[in-house]
DNA sequence: GAGTGGTCTAGACCACAGA
DNA sequence: CTGTGGTCTAGACCACTCG
């Protein structure tokens, strides 16, 4: 039953409750809730509206329900961060991008073995430098499948975000996005185009999308400048969903 | 109607249908799905079941449901990438702590403002060194908010995750877990106790953990040997969800 | 206005946990 | 066995979108 005063559907408001009574400490770390039924109860509505509340304090982790038992409070999931690429980019200001090169690669199967492109030959590489207002901040190197019928266009290539790129030119739908952060040193050359110095320390983001096949679609590695580029993710990118 | 030869739900079948739909490429980004009414014919069930389906498809970020109009297929969100501490370390061999040293740093309010500590001027500083079989991966130094009364067990300082030790030794409740990645060189002590070269390229992992004030209750910066330690995140996950 | 998804009900039967 | 959550129904009314 929704009360006229608030426009808030009541699955909320219990979840929001119930929240309210985590975060406070009034209900503990492995402490039971209330069954669906005397939820139901207290709160004058039928189950499957219970249950709806239920379903969103799972989703973000602040209870496990089990099947015969009940629900438990467990901790939110502060080990599980998210990074948001597109938020990131914006973080940083927005990126200007500068196409350096784009090339097809004809018979070289070493590098598309290399890049786990199995039955393909001929690769297509996509190298940029990113800027902010002033200064080199990134060198975003992309390797996809030549994929015959599906040119590359202008703006795709300087705009779209790697996911993005790969869904336009690949038949197969990208579903899985992998990524490795390591650490390298800059080359001379890497150097130059950054404006920084030789063999300064670089933050290195690699990501590999898969098909549904887990065939690899496309590499991107790119290099960040240590003091112009920050990687952040957080526990709670849940935003308004509670 | 639960059918008696496959035991999975039927709103479970009805979601993989359109997710098969969707990774082959029959069903394409923007597309409208039918409509609740008509799915719910097509399999012969009601329209709640049929909702519940849409709601595990909507978790995986493959539609986007809006009201008064439908549901509409979207690209998975391959942008956003999980990070998982706990699996991360196991990738890279169980990590074996070994504790430096643990203090307490009385009056010392410069450093409990640098790390957000407001009206707190005693910090604890936990600093560990961790290993995989044979070498040192990390040098991990955490500090906490003071709490009269919460002792720092020897177990869990050696082997509690760092949101463990702040939920363990907080009155707070910590609902936020912020990460900044970012590049250092090692300095010479740092450089010896990871058995590595000075000025060796390191990545910095950083994180705030806060209470749902926006407190934060704990600080945890990791240097991490740039050959031995990958950091890896993943778009996809959801495991066996769907 | 007609059509859509959002919320909610008051039941039902099932599978699982635990005494 | 009782109690729990998991699934499912066949309705209902509402708020929103669009022609």
């Amino acid at each position: 039953m929704r009360s006229r005063e608030n426009l808030i559907p009541v699955y909320y408001r219990l979840a929001e409750d119930v929240k309210k009574q985590i975060e406070s400490g009034e209900l503990k770390d492995g402490d039971l809730l209330p069954t669906e039924a005397q939820l139901g109860e207290k709160y004058a509505i039928s189950r499957m509206t219970v249950r709806q509340g239920l379903a969103l304090l799972a989703e973000a982790g602040l209870i496990d329900t089990v099947k015969g038992k009940g629900s438990f409070v467990t901790r939110p999931r502060l080990n599980q961060l998210v990074i948001d690429l597109k938020h990131s980019a914006a973080n940083n200001g927005q990126l200007r991008p500068k196409l350096l090169a784009v090339n097809l690669i004809r018979n070289n199967p070493e590098l598309a073995n290399d890049l786990g492109f199995t039955g393909e030959s001929n690769v297509i590489t996509v190298k940029q430098l990113l800027f902010n207002e002033s200064m080199p901040v990134a060198i975003e190197e992309k390797f996809l499948r030549y994929q015959k019928g599906k040119p590359l266009l202008e703006t795709q290539l300087e705009y779209a975000d790697f996911p993005e790129l790969i869904a336009k030119h690949q038949e197969s739908v990208p579903v899985r996005n992998d990524m490795v952060i390591s650490v390298a040193a800059l080359s001379a050359e890497q150097a130059k185009l950054l404006e920084a110095d030789e063999a300064l320390p670089a933050l290195v983001i690699k990501q590999v999308i898969y098909s549904k096949d887990d065939i690899p679609l496309g590499v991107s590695v790119t290099l960040c400048h240590k003091d112009r580029f920050e990687l952040k993710a957080t526990s709670y990118p849940l935003s308004g969903r509670l």
